[in-house]
DNA sequence: GTGAAAGCGCTAACAC
DNA sequence: GTGTTAGCGCTTTCAC
């Protein structure tokens, strides 16, 4: 026998007072005046009969649901979604709301299908999000909805943006090598992300990089040379083996994945090389992977948790007005870095 | 100006119909007769009108909402969260749901509030899940409730449950081996996860252990040795660094994990031996990593988006009488299993 | 201080 | 074939 089939009349009539009143209590009201004894008795039989608030009901009385949408391009693909979510389900948690976690495949047609579908049921709000930052345009169906986008570059959109701070990423990445003392031998595995298939780079790649570049100016050194490839594990292991092969012997390797990094550990590995007494390694994403790997990879946190969070805090308190917040994203160091052993050369 | 504006009566005004016919039309019903000119003004006037029935005043009204809710117990840590969400929610979308995600963090207060949440706002049906297959018991709030569970052990639920084919899945590791014609040298890395916090064993190794003896055995064949320990990557690294120190040189490796596999590949590779060409491995999960290794990974799929689809499929269709449904543990084959090479020693 | 009554958008008896 | 009417469980104006 479901407990919501008490409902609030029958509070109201058990505590001998109106609808109203009891209703009053409920949601703790403090524009109209009720007794104390009265609001006492309310509150004892609500307690006593397991009375819950049918938020359906309320929701078609108030037109608000407590309910929030949460439209993501992919999650099953990579590990990012779930932190996502997890980091919305949080703060909506904390604000009593709650969330539909939907998934469009970067389908057109499914995806209005899902917001429709979630208007149906009367969202208060949506996060537009995707997993990886890219230009990622809401559809018409959520024009005039209080929305934020979730690692959007999309400048077009009139409202609030959450982004990760990648200029501050690659900044503590390079900062870690210059703090353990690295000065030389230092090579950027992944770059920019220059490949035929994207000629202009990644947006991520090119903030990351001048965040390196930047801290390693500043300390009056550079690096050593790049290699642009794309950031899968295989770019990786091909991208230090070819370094190896022309004689290069790097000290410490700047990797854009922890994928990427996967392959580069395969790399020194099979060269004999030791991470990290002959080359430290920095990486980005702080995967499971990261902390899968031997030994455990130091790398700049993708701060996916972080994201939705603060998505979900801007839909619920915040100023709906255009604006990119940029999120922190934290170095986890493990044992992948290590000051450079005395020159062997 | 939000679409939803609209409303039935508004569609009933300007069709010239009642309420109740344009109520009919819209939900399809053939229980009444209506003109076929009626419902074709009615259903102008809706598109016309992008009139979209609300939900949450329907449920009120039918006490159905087309909403589900899944439970799990985390979501952040693996990628099988996402899976589980993708194969439910494709599910749910082919027959017009949506669904409540939430996490509970196997804190209780929370799964309280998160179960009172969803119950609150109407939701038709659970899933009750866990990330890795262990006793998970539903709490008192969702007695009564349509509920199945996904990955629990817990016998003492009267419903439906679905499991990963474990057993099954344990054949077909073994099965890929003996199909690539190996014959002895063949070790189990992990086992059944006899370690002393867990002194009995994991529910999914002993099954999947007692799968693969099966195999080998009706093929005349048995293992050369198992060395049980933890799945972590830490542990299969160890566990293959210490057969080899021993003199043992393996043919094939059963892994239980792909995580521990990872360390596996790096034992291997760091003692100078080929996958496949002088080591054959098979493994357990078809997660991301076993793409990203080279060689490519075979490896035995844990059905994480067949195991949310099944469990939305019963929670709409299907019987809800106690049972367990057992879900399909494909192989997943790449490169990591070859024949064996003639023999060297 | 409290209650009667109306109505959110919808469905479903029942009457015509 | 179609419309009238009465709610689903809640909030809220307004009168007492």
């Amino acid at each position: 026998m479901p407990a919501s089939r008490v409902t609030l009349a029958d509070v109201a009539r058990r505590a001998g007072v109106s609808r109203t009143t009891a209703s009053f209590v409920m949601s703790d009201r403090t524009d109209m005046r009720i007794s104390d004894e009265a609001r006492q008795r309310v509150l004892a039989v609500a307690e006593e009969l397991g009375y819950r608030p049918n938020l359906t009901a309320r929701g078609l009385r108030t037109t608000v649901t407590r309910t929030i949408g949460l439209i993501s391009d992919t999650i099953a693909t990579t590990q990012f979604a779930g932190e996502v979510i997890h980091g919305a389900l949080d703060t909506a948690l904390a604000h009593d709301h709650l969330l539909f976690v939907v998934e469009t495949s970067d389908d057109p047609a499914v995806e209005q299908r899902l917001i429709e579908g979630m208007l149906d049921r009367q969202v208060d709000a949506l996060v537009y999000a995707t997993m990886y930052t890219r230009v990622a345009t809401p559809p018409p169906a959520l024009d005039g909805r209080r929305v934020v986008l979730l690692n959007s570059l999309d400048e077009t959109f009139d409202g609030p943006r959450v982004l990760p701070d990648e200029l501050a990423g690659g900044r503590n990445a390079a900062a870690a090598l210059v703090r353990a003392g690295h000065t030389d031998g230092i090579y950027s595995i992944g770059g920019r992300h220059l490949i035929p298939a994207t000629p202009d780079g990644a947006w991520a790649g090119r903030l990351r990089m001048q965040g390196a570049e930047e801290v390693l100016a500043e300390a009056g050194l550079e690096l050593s040379g790049t290699v642009e490839c794309a950031w899968e594990a295989a770019d990786g292991y091909a991208a230090v083996s070819g370094l190896l092969e022309t004689g290069i012997r790097p000290r410490a390797l700047i990797c854009l994945t922890d994928r990427l990094t996967l392959g580069v550990y395969q790399a020194l590995q099979q060269a004999g090389l030791r991470i990290p007494e002959d080359v430290s390694v920095v990486s980005f994403d702080d995967s499971a992977l990261a902390s899968w790997l031997r030994p455990g990879l130091t790398s700049v946190a993708l701060p996916h948790y972080e994201l939705g969070k603060a998505a979900v805090d801007l839909l619920l308190n915040g100023d709906q007005s255009r604006a990119v917040h940029r999120i922190d994203m934290p170095i986890r160091t493990r044992q992948s870095v290590a000051p450079p052993a005395a020159d062997r050369s």
